[in-house]
RNA sequence: GCCCCGGUGGCGGAACUGGUAGACGCAACGGACUUAAAAUCCGUCGGUCGCAAGGCCAUGCCGGUUCGAUUCCGGCCCGGGGCACCA
């Protein structure tokens, strides 16, 4: 064995003989101790991978290679969610088009995930931007258009009047277009949605199925499905509304608050509003208001923290039970997409109505008063609005209710005069999945003058994208390509224009883990996936909490009531990673512009009190500004290459600092003097066993089986109790807690244990040999390939992958005595060593024997002894 | 603005079900080895009082529950993620 740690030639060696071997190829099998799909989430193919990248692909990596050797069969498959908007932005930039650029992108990323080892199987590799792959989705969006579930109505989109170009809501800057300036439009178009909203019951329902997701996760699901028990109420419309509208209607609002109706005092709706557009055509005021509404972003982060405005409109509706006239406003805050696009205004007991209502100068009247009486009387001047639940006053035949019994009363009365009842509201809207995009999957339509929208025939499919263009920014380059849209009827064959309309990119990550377990199927999925489906566990960025995996969850609900596959939930099990950190440095040459300097080029100076004082760019020695941490990304020019650091250090230093530095769901601050401890560990580990195969007598003489237990001494037997003690943690840690940090800690713990017995006797070797092979095994999962090498040089024939992970030796566990802390009145004062199996009685007895202890008790009587075993006793007096 | 999460030494973190606060690592400091440096090894390392034994303070802030709170509850401050067309 060589001495020197060489990190190139051991990873090289150990990749060769994975690849060779086809270790990581997955096999259906039934004699297996069960199977396990561990699936981390796809990367978008940007150019290169980053740090989140190696650090999640790490967490699932060293999931699959414990589970392999717990004796499982193991999936951990790899693919490219290929289509999205960088590849447009870089085809403009560079005038190449999005597909070589992102096929480019996928083979160097491809080289990147192989040089860091991971246990892929390559063999069932896919790209959604393949029409082998983007042609089920047009399928299932076929499937979904018979079922109703998908179906077409008009959307608002940002609108780029100078560029004629719909924007993404990243495009969107400051209200303006990111390429033009141009003060940014609302505009109302035609779209294809999923009606995602027909399963809202069972999305949320079915958190409770998945008690292996985080909190939360479920929490901000449940939150975002938004389930709201109210009274639809409708305001019937004065006549002057009614001479508007030029019917007899009514204004229908939702609320959970049913029980304040009687403190109505205004009406407000969207801009979008049939009301709002009724009325503004009348009134050139209240219309420039209405645009000056529809300006902006469509981003609910943005309406909701515009300053709050609303003009009147002039007309009024009638208050469905005392008949009193109420008028109606536009308001910028009410949003056409929740509810009925209106609502109504109770400034008493809510407090965006009361704000509203204190700036238009609008009356306020109290009809909840507080149980407690805390809130009892609203007199104005008001501080706030009472936005908590009471009883009822000022409500007539209703007063002296509390909140359940006044909405039952309420929604009663409504219900008798047709002008309301009970319903539940959500606020998950359906899925706009249209997107005015060259590059992604093509929506499988054709509009037709005669016969209107028709779907593409199954025959037809895939209606595959041209890859050869390169879109210039003024829209979607689609359009301007006859050959793909000139088309004709499927029904009548007249001429007729395809569709160019591509879909949300979120449609192609909804299911490609079904593929995944049957990538060359001829179908969309075959009987493999009910094989490998459920994934047990799932690992991806907790910004994906809520989007991701709540449209995978509602496309995997919509696949098995097709038939196509048998479960309800397709994620048994996840973990959200959190986000890997970097100082941000840069300095500001002029006001508002910022140029970021890579950590790697700055030297922080420390002061006297080991604090940071300042940071020096090492190129000039000037200072240079401090912008605290941020996640890793090109704009603040703070990200780290994982390509240069897998050269310098290796991939398992660069997977092992990734495991060790912070648990996998918090963030991670990336530390280069952290790198190098992690390079540091694992050279100790290399010579820890060159050390042990190098001194006489040789190691491979030696079997565990073969010592003679009755010759151990204590020290010997404290060595072994921490070996398997590590063992039993370390597999605890990866298979239960998913807590990679304090594995790698106990192992580091076991190696200095390891350290510290120099005697060269043979029975120190044969515990030390044992020692080590544990250390070997339990670090394998995170840093692979060195410790495949070691496992060989400790004398085995067979690779460590292909090993069964090791049970602790219940023998080795046992211990005599151990040592309790003692409390007095729940403070630490001394430590005492009893017998393992002592009694409550026995282990007060030792506390109050030692000195210390007695010296606090004072002769006081005792009140009470507490013994929690084996951990402390606390004396009360 | 709304929803969710987090805050522990100089730093990353540990304490798993309410039971020894600071495991493990990094940095720093002292020492050994070396012509020297690097590497390596040994030691110290929350604050404070004390010669020591040991005491007191300390887990963002304020309050509560408990024999005992980093952990549970209420209120606040600060930081991060998401908000439907970034993925």
């Amino acid at each position: 064995m060589q001495e020197r740690y060489e990190p190139a030639a051991v990873e090289r060696a150990a990749q060769t003989f994975w690849d060779e071997q086809r270790v990581f190829e997955a096999r259906e099998s039934a004699d297996a101790a069960g199977k396990f799909y561990c699936l981390s989430m796809f990367p978008y193919p940007s150019g290169r991978l980053h740090m989140g990248h190696v650090r999640n692909y790490t967490i699932g990596d060293v999931l699959t290679r414990f589970h392999m050797m717990q004796g499982k069969t193991v999936l951990q498959p790899m693919g490219w969610d290929a289509f999205g908007l960088p590849a447009e932005n870089a085809a403009m930039k560079n005038g190449v088009p999005p597909a070589k650029w992102t096929r480019d992108n996928i083979a160097y990323m491809k080289g990147q995930l192989k040089q860091l080892g991971f246990a892929f199987d390559w063999s069932r590799e896919i790209a959604t931007c393949d029409p082998s792959y983007y042609r089920w989705n047009q399928w299932l969006f076929l499937r979904m258009l018979e079922k109703g579930i998908a179906y077409r109505k008009t959307g608002i989109v940002n609108w780029d009047p100078v560029d004629q170009t719909v924007l993404a809501n990243e495009q969107v800057i400051d209200g303006r277009g990111w390429r033009t300036g141009a003060l940014v439009e609302k505009r109302e178009i035609p779209m294809y949605y999923l009606a995602i909203t027909k399963y809202a019951d069972e999305l949320l329902g079915d958190l409770e199925q998945l008690p292996d997701w985080p909190e939360r996760v479920k929490t901000m699901q449940a939150n975002w499905i938004g389930k709201s028990e109210g009274c639809e109420i409708a305001f019937p419309y004065a006549p002057d509304t009614r001479a508007l509208m030029g019917h007899d209607g009514a204004l229908k609002v939702f609320t959970t608050r049913a029980d304040t109706l009687f403190g109505v005092t205004y009406m407000a709706v969207a801009a979008e509003h049939p009301l709002a557009l009724a009325a503004g055509a009348k009134n050139a005021e209240l219309q420039a208001f209405i645009d000056e509404c529809r300006r902006g972003s469509t981003m609910e982060a943005d309406i909701a923290t515009q300053e709050k405005k609303g003009m009147r409109t002039g007309f009024s509706v009638l208050h469905p039970f005392t008949g009193k006239f109420v008028e109606v406003w536009v308001a910028n805050y009410v949003l056409m997409g929740y509810g009925e696009g209106a609502v109504m205004g109770v400034p008493g007991h809510d407090a965006r109505d009361y704000e509203f209502a204190l700036k238009n100068e609008l009356p306020i009247v109290q009809v909840i008063k507080s149980k407690t009486d805390a809130f009892a009387n609203l007199d104005p001047p008001w501080q706030d609005a009472f936005a908590e639940y009471g009883v009822t006053v000022n409500s007539n035949e209703f007063n002296g209710l509390e909140f359940q019994a006044a909405v039952d009363a309420i929604a009663a009365a409504l219900e008798k005069k047709g002008l309301g009842k009970k319903r539940v509201q959500w606020r998950l809207r359906d899925w706009g999945i249209s997107r005015q995009r060259y590059w992604g999957c093509p929506v499988p339509m054709i509009h037709c003058a005669k016969c209107g929208e028709v779907p593409v025939p199954d025959k037809d499919l895939p209606v595959v994208l041209p890859e050869g263009l390169v879109p210039d920014g003024s829209g979607n380059p689609l359009n301007k390509t006859p050959s793909f849209y000139e088309s004709a009827c499927p029904k009548c064959g007249a001429a007729a224009r395809r569709e160019t309309d591509t879909m949300d990119t979120f449609v192609d990550s909804s299911w490609y883990f079904l593929r995944f377990t049957c990538a060359d199927a001829q179908t969309m999925v075959d009987e493999r996936a009910k094989y490998w489906m459920p994934v047990d566990q799932y690992i991806g960025g907790i910004e994906h909490a809520i989007l991701h995996l709540l449209y995978s969850r509602f496309w995997t609900k919509v696949m098995r009531d097709l038939k196509l596959i048998e479960v309800d939930e397709p994620f048994k099990n996840l973990l959200t990673q959190g986000m890997v950190l970097h100082h941000i440095y840069f300095r500001e040459p002029a006001p508002g512009r910022r140029d970021y300097f890579n950590p790697a080029d700055v030297e922080v100076l420390l002061g006297e009190d080991n604090q940071r004082k300042g940071a020096i760019l090492l190129t000039d020695n000037q200072p240079v500004e401090w912008d605290g941490l941020g996640t890793m990304s090109k704009s603040k020019n703070n990200g780290v290459d994982p390509t240069a650091l897998v050269e310098q250090f290796g991939a398992d230093t660069a997977r092992m600092f990734m495991m060790f530095t912070a648990p996998p769901e918090q963030t991670l601050e990336w530390s280069e003097e952290g790198v190098q401890g992690s390079f540091r560990f694992i050279r100790r580990l290399w010579k820890a066993v060159y050390d042990q195969v190098n001194t006489p007598p040789p190691a491979d003489a030696l079997a565990i089986e073969k010592f003679d237990k009755s010759q151990l001494t204590a020290a010997h037997k404290d060595l072994r109790r921490i070996a398997h003690h590590t063992l039993e943690k370390v597999t605890d840690d990866i298979g239960r807690r998913r807590s990679f940090n304090t594995a790698v800690a106990s192992v580091m713990e076991l190696l200095n244990a390891v350290g510290k017995l120099t005697d060269e006797g043979l029975v120190t070797r044969v515990v030390k040999h044992e020692a080590l092979e544990i250390a070997v095994m339990c670090l394998s999962p995170m840093i692979p390939h060195v410790t495949h090498e070691l496992w060989h040089q400790l004398g085995h024939e067979t690779a460590l992958i292909h090993e069964r992970w090791w049970t602790p030796d219940p023998e080795a566990l046992v211990q005599d005595s151990l040592e309790i802390s003692v409390q007095v009145n729940g403070k630490m004062r001394a430590r005492v060593t009893i017998a393992a199996e002592a009694t409550q009685d026995a282990a007060v007895a030792a506390a109050l024997a030692d000195a210390n202890v007695q010296k606090f008790v004072d002769g006081k009587p005792i009140r009470k002894a507490i013994y929690v075993k084996g951990k402390l006793v606390n004396i009360v007096v």
